[in-house]
RNA sequence: GCUGAUGUAGCUCAGUCGGUAGAGCACUUCCUUGGUAAGGAAGAGGUCAUCGGUUCAAGUCCGAUCAUCAGCUCCA
């Protein structure tokens, strides 16, 4: 008896940094975070209890290893998110009575509540919205949970509430749930799991950013909602860098850089999603493939090339033509007066093609493995609401390579090919790479080629390599691609944004379906195994997010423009033309700026234009046969003979770095 | 493809109540010959995305189409 007494008494409170502290049971994470400091407790947000996320103000029973959630953990912010939802739900139910809600959960990137409402909402209502937000904040009304029974949840939101979505998520998804929780607010009350913000209060600043339309349970086939997005922080001050960042991005947009650094047009007369590469594009695209060219020719790959279309039969005996038709080019077809038919497909994929070039021979397991490379270009009719600049376009170009080898080869083959990619990021500046194991989905097979024991042998494979070459990956369940897994590449660019751009498949499926084989030491045939691999992924939507992470400011082995020369007066321009062709004859891409405007102009136009080096060219230079530097972003560099400048240049375009 | 927004000079954008289009930058020419992010003047540049409708009259109002943007859905 007073040993239960006792036990209810006091508590051992476990912290992150392993001090244990003892509180009366039924302290709350608040109470705790008060201990410690008056700030802490100021930013408290919520607890993890045991790990598990939980109210501030819930009470904590037992001996505990506690948390404290603030807004500076990503938990923090998903709660601090989910919260601000839940504000703009009341925000709108209070100035747009009758709107029924949906769902509304954090994302990585601030909020959104989906809203059924016989009001279209339009831009000024957003500002109508965050004002409300900001005073219903102001009335810091405290978040209250309450549990009960899943029917009692049905009744509470067909009657009072009145919103059959929830009713719908209680009758379904929640269907096997016996207990369900309710958070009120006010007047407003919503069915979610939680743990939610104390008080209405933290969230002192507001921006919604954009209304968009969502499927009802993203189900095409349902109702259509409006969807609010919305981002929300604990001080004015974070919400304006949010901004910065936002305004940052939007400097960065490879769209508008493009076009300003005259990199590709894309052009409704030429086709929606067709870019096309303007001269100064093409140099950098040109010397990324010769880029990779080289460092494949270092690691065995052959090139070949294939034509741009392909019989219809190749891509249904691939798999690709009926399992992708919807997102293809529809057939050319073809009929010779005999009224004979043949249908070609504009190719969405380079293997079919190589793997006809495999199998025009007869392979031995001597000559295995075989690297077959190029630059292939596809084509794929995408949704035109999902077109984007360069980053999503219908004709791009892969830096597609297959490699052809025995299952005791494949592992090593695949670390080859991780390894090819690693240099080509760390080469283009990705210091940030994320890698992902992308599995299959047991659960929804029959989106997948291949029996169960290839898949689980390719998976195998793919763990074990990336096993073996000791990259930290994630799984991602359901992300294969219907002949096999794959290791994906997700990098991080200047400003945190994620990519995924290159790739290494393993295909046990297309040898099977194609029925490619080599004769084995034994003098039988037997069956190789196909790697698909593309560093880049797609050279227009690579130099689509190189552009972005370097805001175009490309390292001088990119850039288009690589110096240009800037005389002072007219006087000296015979000398600057020397200059000029001097770095001309070096091999380096330069320019020269005659115009008669001054050197201010002429510098300031150089900078815009992002080229890395400014070579003046005055009086001055002219008599002591130098020339001076100027790079971009950085200032004078001081003066340089014309033959030390062109070796340093050469240097460093040759190391790209 | 779906929902919403947008489309005016090469670029960024004005254009009121429906009355035949305007700025800045860029471009061309001339003046200016200079020292590390904008020297001056003049000129040229437009079937207002396309097609149709309403109207005496349409950049402006209405409809369709195309394209772009933000999301949704998709991504071999």
């Amino acid at each position: 008896m007073s040993d239960i007494q006792e036990q209810k008494a006091s508590i051992a409170i476990t912290l992150p940094d392993g001090t244990v502290r003892t509180f009366a049971s039924g302290s709350s994470g608040f109470d705790i975070a008060l201990s410690i400091g008056k700030r802490l407790a100021e930013d408290a947000l919520a607890v993890t209890v045991n790990g598990k996320a939980s109210d501030l103000y819930a009470p904590i029973e037992h001996d505990s290893a506690v948390e404290i959630v603030t807004f500076d953990t990503p938990l923090g912010r998903d709660i601090f998110w989910h919260s601000a939802s839940h504000l703009m739900a009341q925000a709108i139910e209070e100035l747009f009575p009758g709107s029924r809600f949906g769902t509304g959960p954090a994302t990585e990137q601030g909020f959104y509540y989906d809203i059924a409402s016989e009001h279209r909402f339009r831009e000024e209502d957003l500002r109508a919205i965050e004002k409300r937000m900001l005073e219903i904040g102001k009335r810091n009304i405290l978040l209250q949970r309450e549990e009960m029974s899943r029917e009692k949840a049905v009744e509470y939101f067909s009657g009072v509430r009145n919103d059959p979505y929830k009713v719908e998520i209680l009758e379904d998804t929640l269907k096997n749930v016996d207990t369900v929780s309710l958070y009120h607010q006010g007047e407003f009350t919503d069915l979610c799991s939680g743990p939610h913000l104390p008080s209405t209060s933290k969230i002192r600043a507001v921006l919604l950013t954009n209304i968009s339309s969502s499927y009802w349970r993203g189900d095409s086939s349902r109702e259509s909602m409006q969807r609010i997005y919305g981002i929300a922080f604990p001080s004015e001050k974070l919400l304006r860098e949010h901004v910065a960042r936002l305004e940052e991005a939007k400097r960065r947009d490879h769209r508008k850089l493009g076009t300003e650094l005259e990199l590709f047009m894309l052009s409704p007369e030429i086709g929606s999603g067709l870019p096309v590469w303007l001269p100064k594009g093409a140099i950098i695209r040109s010397e990324l493939e010769s880029f990779l060219k080289e460092e494949q020719r270092k690691r065995g790959y052959m090139p070949v090339y294939t034509p741009h279309i392909g019989n219809i039969g190749l891509y249904r005996r691939s798999g690709h033509y009926p399992y992708y038709s919807e997102s293809q080019f529809p057939p050319l077809t073809y009929h010779d007066e005999d009224g004979h038919q043949e249908q070609y497909l504009l190719k969405p994929m380079n293997c079919p093609h190589h793997h006809l070039i495999y199998s025009s021979k007869l392979r031995s397991y001597r000559d295995l493995p075989i690297r077959l490379t190029e630059f292939g270009t596809v084509y794929r009719h995408e949704q035109s609401g999902e077109l984007n600049g360069l980053v999503r376009a219908r004709g791009f170009t892969q830096d597609d390579s297959h490699i052809y080898c025995r299952p005791d080869q494949l592992v090593a083959e695949i670390c080859n090919a991780i390894d090819l990619t690693q240099f080509v990021f760390s080469t283009l500046g990705f210091s940030e790479v994320q890698t992902r194991l992308s599995m299959h989905d047991p659960a929804n097979q029959e989106k997948y080629g291949g029996t169960a024991e290839v898949w689980k042998q390719a998976e195998k494979d793919v763990r074990e390599a990336a096993d073996r070459m000791g990259i930290e990956y994630f799984i991602g369940i359901g992300e294969a691609s219907f002949y096999g897994p794959k290791i994906d590449f997700i990098v991080r660019d200047a400003i945190g944004r994620k990519w995924q751009l290159g790739t290494v498949q393993v295909d046990y499926v297309m040898p099977e379906r194609f029925d490619l084989s080599y004769i084995g030491s034994d003098g039988q045939k037997h069956r190789p195994v196909v790697i698909h691999r593309a560093p880049f992924g797609s050279m227009e939507r690579f130099i689509g997010v190189l552009i972005e992470h370097t805001a175009g400011n490309f390292p001088l082995w990119l850039a288009p423009v690589q110096a240009i020369v800037l005389p002072i007066a007219e006087e000296v321009q015979d000398y600057a033309k020397s200059v000029h062709a001097a770095l001309l004859a070096a091999g380096i891409r330069a320019e020269i700026d005659t115009r008669s405007e001054k050197i201010g102009k002429k510098i300031r136009e150089a900078e815009i234009g992002k080229i890395p080096c400014m070579i003046i060219a005055g009086q001055k230079e002219r008599e002591s046969g130098e020339v001076s530097l100027r790079r971009h972003r950085q200032g004078d560099m001081g003066s340089f003979t014309v033959s030390g400048l062109v070796e340093m240049l050469r240097k460093e375009i040759t190391e790209r770095t």
